[in-house]
DNA sequence: CGCGTACGCTTAACCGCACAAGCGTGCTGC
DNA sequence: GCAGCACGCTTGTGCGGTTAAGCGTACGCG
């Protein structure tokens, strides 16, 4: 089957092909009347108009990237990036816009996708996720000029624009009501180290704990599998002064810390309080179901996608605060039967 | 800074643009050393060829497309489609193809992505995950000769080219290895009715349970959610002759089954046998941990993006049986405590 | 009535690449 | 010595759109 070209549009309605080019448009240079003919036969012959000469003759390729970073083991289990992607997809798709996605092995890998997509003429913008400090992505899309949300943050992003959520504050307020259930021993699992976010949650972590006067607040890093979570928590549960509460970076850190503490007789919530960040409704399937960290994945999606759509039409973008965590109390977290 | 063009690179190598295309594909035409002098010209002023243009001169578009047809909260909970994408992701970078993505409501907006992608020439090729009986999918796509490699089957799957895994075979297997430990109750919490291979493992319990003469053999259908796999093992588990076995069609409802049963207050695996579909890192977190069907799913990605390029360079392709899952003994099953 | 102009459409020039056809050069074969 | 040909490159065309410029027509206005 052949594809109908606007050629074959113009032949069927009788005026030049930029008569429709103009008329598919919505620019002006056309009757209503002929307008509303040219639209119907494009309906009627199924037209699209190529993607590719639309983006040669100058126009926008309709398109937007997504390089994910991480290894093929920890983008299955983490639902963050396909809850992401949904919710980009949902207003790109609105737009008709298309959204290119590409793993990467590092960082390097990355920027070379980065300069590829550009000088390929491939997609109109980009998404950063996994924000580092000093992130040697920022400079290089500044360079090439190529519109670009980081979603993560605050700060660190260059002169790009950004969404965030604030992960201290919540960070905070999780620390500030263990600490009103009476555990004075608290630790923290932490994600990637090198990751902004990461960092960012460890700082507060370690000021908070220390203004509340909490005794030996450590952070133990690991990489968000189950297995480094596991180690960290029979670190953690085997010291001298165990810890009464454990905060996790991700939910499966602490599904799996959850099934340590258990493995080693202790008693949830009794003997240990855990706390997920990222709540999934896998915290609700466990047991006890774990008090968790969330928030509206999609939407901050959706919103990462319409500041992009955005800063492509050349708008001016500045950083955008998104929702900040909520922490979801569940019978993970108790106060602690021994202080 | 100005994407540098296929002129540039001529005009630095004092050659003409054909030259160029010549050296940069590969083709005969250029001495060796003029091609080497190009590549080298460039590489260092780090040109690479606008997409738009070489797919609007007749070339491929160098990318392919996967349509997602599922409601966010089942994108974010299933590890598949990411292990999936990063498998695919590994071949289609290896040759600079680009995949893009798009989450779709239902089976028309999704067939109307195909419609466009072909008028657009946006994909060279198309993945068709989740086949379903009669599916409607098929015929539009062998009507637009777009090619494409569908991920599923045996069967159903028209003239496409497909890859697809013996599923009825696992099922067997597992059913056999249950009643080799001396289960002769077993039920199953089914996928998605309408999806083949949820027909295929359904029919395939069915007649594997008549053949070992298995009373009361019975599928509850389910949604892959832990809501509705708990439910679904809630009335199980309240049956009059309830089940010493269950096999979940995936491992989000395995784990939420077995939180409902141990609220149940049954002894897994004394009391219960339970086996989940989809082998991922979760299955090893719970307690006791999930004995499982596992295979690999980035590897399956992998083949199906070999497929489809394969396809899309011409070759007639015909179906292709990956590896079949195979059962992962742990925890969760066991003799049942009473027959 | 004649002129200016807004409208509605056409024409033609691009965008950046691939590739067929053309063309000069040097070598081979008879 | 010259036709024939392979080689290495240039020229030119077309892919399917967008868009500036051109151009005829109708209409308003002094």
């Amino acid at each position: 089957m052949k594809r109908p070209t606007i050629a074959d549009v113009a032949r069927r309605a009788g005026v030049s092909k930029g008569a429709v080019s103009y008329a598919l448009n919505g620019q002006p240079g056309v009757s209503e009347a002929t307008r509303q003919r040219i639209l119907a036969i494009a309906a009627e012959i199924g037209f699209s108009p190529s993607s590719a000469a639309r983006a040669l003759s100058g126009a926008t390729a309709k398109a937007v990237g997504l390089a994910l970073c991480r290894p093929a083991r920890i983008l299955g289990i983490e639902p963050f990036f396909m809850e992401l992607i949904s919710g980009v997809e949902g207003e790109l798709a609105a737009r008709s816009y298309a959204l290119t996605l590409q793993v990467v092995a590092d960082q390097d890998a990355e920027i070379a996708v980065y300069r590829r997509w550009w000088g390929e003429r491939r997609v109109d913008g980009v998404f950063i996720c996994d924000l580092r400090i000093d992130d040697r992505r920022i400079p290089v899309l500044e360079e090439l000029q190529l519109p670009a949300v980081v979603i993560g943050g605050p700060g660190h992003t260059g002169n790009l624009p950004s969404i965030w959520s604030d992960d201290a504050a919540a960070l905070v307020e999780t620390v500030e009501y263990l600490v009103a259930l009476g555990h004075r021993r608290v630790a923290r699992v932490g994600g990637l180290p090198g990751l902004l976010h990461t960092e960012i949650r460890t700082r507060a972590f370690a000021e908070v704990c220390d203004r509340l006067g909490l005794p030996g607040a450590i952070t133990v890093p690991s990489d968000y599998t189950g297995e480094e979570g596991a180690r960290a928590t029979r670190r953690l549960l085997s010291s001298a002064q165990r810890p009464t509460a454990v905060i996790y970076d991700n939910d499966v850190m602490a599904i799996a810390g959850l099934s340590v503490a258990q493995e080693m007789g202790l008693a949830i919530p009794a003997d240990l309080s855990i706390v997920a960040w990222d709540d999934s409704p896998l915290c609700q399937l466990v047991h006890p179901p774990l008090t968790a960290l969330g928030r509206d994945i999609p939407a901050y999606g959706a919103h990462a996608a319409r500041h992009l759509l955005s800063a492509i039409t050349g708008e001016k973008m500045s950083a955008f605060q998104a929702e900040t965590a909520h922490l979801t109390p569940r019978g993970s977290t108790a106060p602690p039967r021994i202080r």
